[in-house]
DNA sequence: CCCGTGTTGTTACCCGTTGTTACCCGGCGT
DNA sequence: ACGCCGGGTAACAACGGGTAACAACACGGG
């Protein structure tokens, strides 16, 4: 991992362009120009940006890139309990306590900008908008978690991968239609480990949708071929639903 | 459902004894003779303290009995994301939203005391560890959540069935040990919608875990005989986990 | 440059767990 | 008595896991 340095307040992680917005992330709407004390960290495919039980001290936003947070099961196991992609913000299930119950790794080359926890809280105090905002990241983080705790105890392996699809799409580049790419930045594994199925499974299921002629596979990209089936098996609505960009120029 | 009525501050729901620590729940210690103001509900099996898309205004301590929460799937499911017995806090899930985003109906005869969410922010302005006491019970709901979205990515029928048992019986009356009994207030097909499995498959488990002497099932009550055996197929260490009791008289 | 090696992904086959369907019983309220 | 609900069981089907063989590709070393 490199050294952390200093971040540049108002210029985008990923494209060096000024952010005429200055929007940090879509769940917390902060000027960076406020808090021009904030770092970046730059992580490549692997890097860990904490540990389970190491010190909970930041959130981090993803400013480019993507994350893959992991928790540990009783037994030992690993399991990808959430991916985060430009916008989201990490660290959320910490909040409270003093170590990390989970670890984050980098899925690629990422930038993520550090909100020291105790910064956040203290503007808090003054500033009510903060600290609303805190709140809804945190309830956000909660109905993230509700909507995974549906797809995990009902829809089959099919469904799953079609709302982890129009997921994907709709959190990176807007609304998902026919014709929509999304680029996957996990191993099918990884995917698996998230979806609650097997590597195997994965990539028969994927396979099968291009089959159908629903999606085209090619290797880590996919493209959206007929997007009413697809929500079909999702088990949503045609219609889709309107999502925040991540990050606005 | 009863009209709410008034609550008596300090003392219990359930046996009517005064709380000696006025301990309201274990996520929020809160002196109840603080705040006078707050109403009690009592309800009956199935009666809802709140519904999907009803405002949202309060969250609720149980202080006896036990409720279940509800989503609905996009495709219009119904699918149980947790029981909520003595000592718990229900609502967290749409806080910092205008309205609910799930439904909460009671298993049992039930007494809740409402503790409206304005009130809280209004405390929390002035008094920090009321501040820090709901970072703590949203973040703990966060991680309640997140494992029960690790049972449902990796465990099968039995290690799902085994780590509830636990999870229930700690919850209610302490560790885990060999004798303990269980009440479990939720049918089977409650049980099934909350782990994922189908109520055949629940109850098909528990005859399985009967036979094999692990445990003891008479209708709604169960009974831990071998509690080695139960742990290691809930893929916990033999240790108990220490676990704050819900209501200390 | 070629080659070996490791990683990721695909596919095929078999089989175990779980879902599906059906029917049973017992308790309870009408 | 009757119907309804919760619960238990059995037979069958299907979904997804386990295993393995193989292809595509990146990487590093000779």
């Amino acid at each position: 991992m490199m050294a952390p340095r200093r971040c540049e307040p108002g210029v985008c992680g990923k494209c060096a362009q000024p952010c005429t917005l200055g929007t940090l992330s879509r769940d917390l709407e902060l000027d960076l120009r406020q808090l021009p004390e904030l770092r970046e960290r730059r992580l490549a495919r692997g890097d860990y940006l904490f540990h389970t039980s190491g010190n909970f001290e930041s959130l981090y936003a993803v400013r480019s890139g993507s994350m893959k947070v992991t928790m540990l099961t009783e037994d030992g196991r690993e399991q990808i309990t959430g991916f985060f992609l430009q916008g989201d913000l990490v660290g959320l299930d910490s909040v409270g306590l003093r170590q990390h119950v989970s670890s984050a790794a980098a899925l690629e080359d990422t930038v993520v900008c550090e909100l020291p926890f105790a910064l956040l809280e203290r503007h808090g105090q003054s500033v009510p908008r903060i600290q609303a905002a805190l709140f809804r990241m945190l309830s956000g983080q909660i109905r993230r978690e509700l909507s995974t705790l549906l797809l995990l105890g009902s829809l089959r392996a099919e469904e799953r991968l079609a709302q982890f699809l129009i997921d994907l799409a709709e959190r990176g580049v807007g609304p998902a239609e026919c014709g929509t790419a999304i680029w996957m930045p996990m191993t099918r594994e990884e995917i698996g480990s998230y979806l609650g199925l097997k590597l195997e499974t994965v990539s028969r299921t994927l396979s099968k949708l291009h089959r159908e002629g629903i999606i085209e596979v090619v290797k880590r990209g996919v493209r959206i071929r007929q997007e009413r089936q697809l929500r079909l098996l999702a088990g949503m609505n045609p219609v889709p639903a309107a999502r925040p960009r991540a990050l606005a120029h």
